[in-house]
DNA sequence: TACAGTCGGGG
DNA sequence: GTGTACGACTGTA
């Protein structure tokens, strides 16, 4: 028998049975292994339909009578079936007997892998192998070490030099270690004859492209794209769904075995978190970093709910699939009772301090045992979510403390601030799981026990703060802004984050104290304010603001970065008073801004607005601006989807918007709707300290 | 004026 | 192969 050790680098399942392994071993070499792994489900329900069942499965699959867990209605009498081979047993029982409870039916291939040998992905291991088969597998590294010996990837970039929706490509560069270089796509075979021998030369692991899943993966059909010389890309459909309260279109997919592509345009939260996220998360939840990359962190804290379960014996329902639409009358009153919200205190305010707890909502759901099959019971076990939890959230914790200790400069800073923004991302995303009606581990109950919780953490927070004097100006679920008269730095609030932590146990962060901050009036009526948007400045310079159109994404460049100056302008202030010596500088800066508009000055990209279509082009009664750029596309014999994002600026004339890709002359430019954009903007900012000037009073 | 459509959060 | 709900705001007619 041989042995070999190095890092997992790929799973997936054999046409036939077991699974595909890829390792990179320590001597560098890329090996292709194959193990054995059963594949079990449970049955439960009707006697004489399992019996019907068993007769149905007898001599495809091996089959037993045994005891397991359900979550929710505990022990079950199930009928256990061992797959022998990786056909589609399951379906054809499934449609055959639609009726009965089926569990463990639908967990992917690489979390029965982990489950069964107790690796992790990306991670080191050691093999016993006789040939290329597994004999033996055993875990060198574990998910939740803190800086696991990184997985030594070599990696491809292609990119286009244009936008393939648009203009059709000439050239394809190339990025490697090595260096990078174009190759001229036209004529076709030259092409893929220079690129086959490229990729055979240089043996990538990653392939990292823009627009490679619908446009450049398609075109390779006819070459060797894969490691793996038996297997086929594998395509998937373009689609467009609903999640983050928003539509969200995802293009057509290419996925390769033994080697990952991953396309960063077609990458949902690359931007968010690189390469390292994803490859972190793929580490603790154990889906592959090729799906990882395209799907929601919500599929990723599924993946580790599923792994929780399989550990503690618990079974996994099938997935729950309800129809959208119709909510209950429970569901509507339910509705309204989310975290805790304070109207803010109008106005300009000297000196305060804003308190946040960190990960809130993930802190309660593992102090307070939160978990569906928990609720309501005083049960000293610790329930599947926050056993779920707790390690990812040690683990950010960890992360966040190292990253403190290490200079800003560090070259390790970017990846470690990945990582923890990977991590924080399942946290976050498993509260909303928890109401989601979808989810197989959720209960709206306990939902509600969270935010319940969070609502009276923060009034515990709310009453030890009046209680050592201070007043509460604003709250917002998780933050909470307090002032007292005298008190400036930082260290003259720890009495109080001590007295909040004391009282909650839930830990809290300062997240400074401003030098001034505002919470603008509401535009429908002037006399009271809206949660959550403020803007000021900190005391070490740095402005700080909320909810206002620099944190839109569908507002243009130019007026965010106006904003941005105007309000960086402001913070020049050395205390609230001297702001408004600060105003004319403001007005200068403003008509500077819209005379550079006039005279064409400003590069159009930056009057490019995006917004993301909310419906298909059929669907609008009425005409959104994004509808009409969406029209436009459309019009053009160009395919438009729900939850992709318009590009368009505002024009003169009927047809109001232009769609950004389709070319745009300077000349019909809507100058007068941008300057609008734009004193709407900036006055939000002046107003008030503009009318404290005439007297009109904070 | 009423209605339809879009966005936010975190760091 | 997918967190939700809701309120502020803008654009349109």
């Amino acid at each position: 028998m041989d042995e070999v050790t190095g890092w997992l680098f790929d799973v997936y399942s054999h046409p036939e049975r077991g699974v595909v392994l890829w390792v990179i071993a320590d001597s560098g070499e890329r090996l292709r292994l194959r193990m054995e792994l059963p594949v079990t489900i449970y049955l439960a329900g009707d006697f004489k339909l399992l019996r019907a069942a068993w007769i149905f499965l007898t001599g495809k699959a091996e089959l037993a009578r045994t005891k397991r867990r359900d979550l929710f209605l505990g022990e079950r009498d199930v009928m256990q079936v061992t797959l022998t081979e990786n056909n589609d047993l399951i379906h054809g029982l499934q449609s055959q007997f639609p009726s009965l409870d089926y569990y463990d039916a639908d967990v992917p291939i690489t979390l029965r892998f982990i489950a069964h040998t107790g690796v992790c992905l990306l991670g080191r291991c050691r093999f016993m192998l006789e040939r290329e088969q597994v004999q033996f597998i055993q875990a060198l590294d574990s998910p939740w070490q803190l800086s696991p010996e990184q997985i030594p990837l070599r990696a491809m970039e292609l990119s286009p030099n244009s936008d393939p929706a648009f203009r059709t490509p000439t050239r394809l560069k190339v990025k490697t270690g090595r260096g990078e270089y174009f190759i001229n796509m036209e004529p076709e075979r030259p092409f893929l004859i220079s690129l086959q021998a490229d990729l055979r030369h240089f043996d990538p692991d990653l392939i990292l492209t823009d627009h490679g899943d619908g446009w450049l993966m398609p075109k390779l059909a006819d070459i060797e794209i894969n490691r793996d010389p038996d297997r086929a890309t594998q395509t998937r459909k373009a689609n467009s769904y609903f999640a983050y309260g928003q539509t969200i279109h995802r293009g057509a997919q290419s996925h390769l075995f033994g080697r990952w592509h991953i396309d960063r345009k077609n990458a949902m939260m690359f931007n968010e978190y690189g390469l390292e996220g994803v490859m972190e998360q793929s580490r603790v939840t154990g889906i592959g970093v090729q799906e990882m990359a395209r799907k929601s962190p919500g599929a990723g804290i599924t993946a580790m709910q599923m792994l929780t379960a399989m550990k503690t014996g618990v079974m996994i329902p099938l997935h729950k699939q309800q129809a959208e639409g119709s909510k209950t009358l429970a569901g509507l009153i339910r509705a309204d009772k989310g975290g805790l919200i304070y109207q803010p205190t109008l106005g300009v305010h000297r000196d305060v301090a804003q308190i946040d707890f960190a990960s809130m909502y993930p802190s309660i759901m593992v102090y307070h045992n939160v978990s569906p099959e928990t609720l309501g019971k005083n049960d000293p076990k610790q329930g599947l979510i926050p056993q779920t939890l707790s390690p990812l959230l040690k683990k950010r914790l960890k992360l966040k403390e190292l990253l403190s200790d290490l200079d800003e400069r560090d070259c390790q800073v970017k990846v470690l601030k990945q990582r923890a923004a990977a991590l924080k991302w399942l946290l976050v995303v498993c509260f909303g799981y928890l109401g989601y009606k979808n989810a197989r581990f959720g209960k709206i109950e306990s939902h509600e026990a969270v935010t319940a919780i969070s609502r009276e953490l923060m009034l515990q927070a709310k009453e030890a703060a009046e209680e050592l004097g201070f007043e509460v100006l604003h709250m917002y679920v998780d933050s909470l802004f307090v002032q007292k008269e005298g008190l400036k730095e930082k260290q003259d609030f720890e009495p109080l984050l001590h007295a909040i932590t004391e009282q909650t146990k839930i830990p809290i962060m300062m997240e400074g104290v401003y030098r001034w901050i505002c919470f603008p009036p509401c535009k429908r009526d002037a006399r009271i304010s809206v949660p959550n948007r403020y803007f000021g400045v900190l005391n070490n310079g740095e402005v700080k603001y909320r909810g206002i159109e620099a944190r839109r994404r569908d507002v243009p460049f130019w007026v965010k970065k106006i904003q941005l100056e105007v309000l960086n302008c402001l913070a020049k202030a050395k205390s609230l008073d001297e702001v408004v010596d600060y105003l004319p500088e403001v007005t200068e800066m403003v008509s500077q801004a819209k005379r550079d508009l006039r005279n064409g000055h400003v590069p159009l990209k930056e009057l490019v607005v995006a917004q993301s279509l909310s419906r298909t082009v059929e669907g609008y009664t009425s005409p959104s601006p994004a509808a009409r750029a969406a029209m436009q596309l459309q019009a053009t014999g160009r395919e438009v989807a729900p939850g992709q994002f318009m590009r368009f600026v505002f024009v003169r004339g009927q047809e109001r918007v232009r769609v950004w890709e389709l070319g745009v002359d300077e000349k019909i430019i809507d100058v007068k709707r941008y300057c609008a954009i734009l004193d709407r903007a900036v006055s939000g900012l002046v107003n008030v300290f503009e009318k404290t000037e005439a007297g009109l009073g904070i």
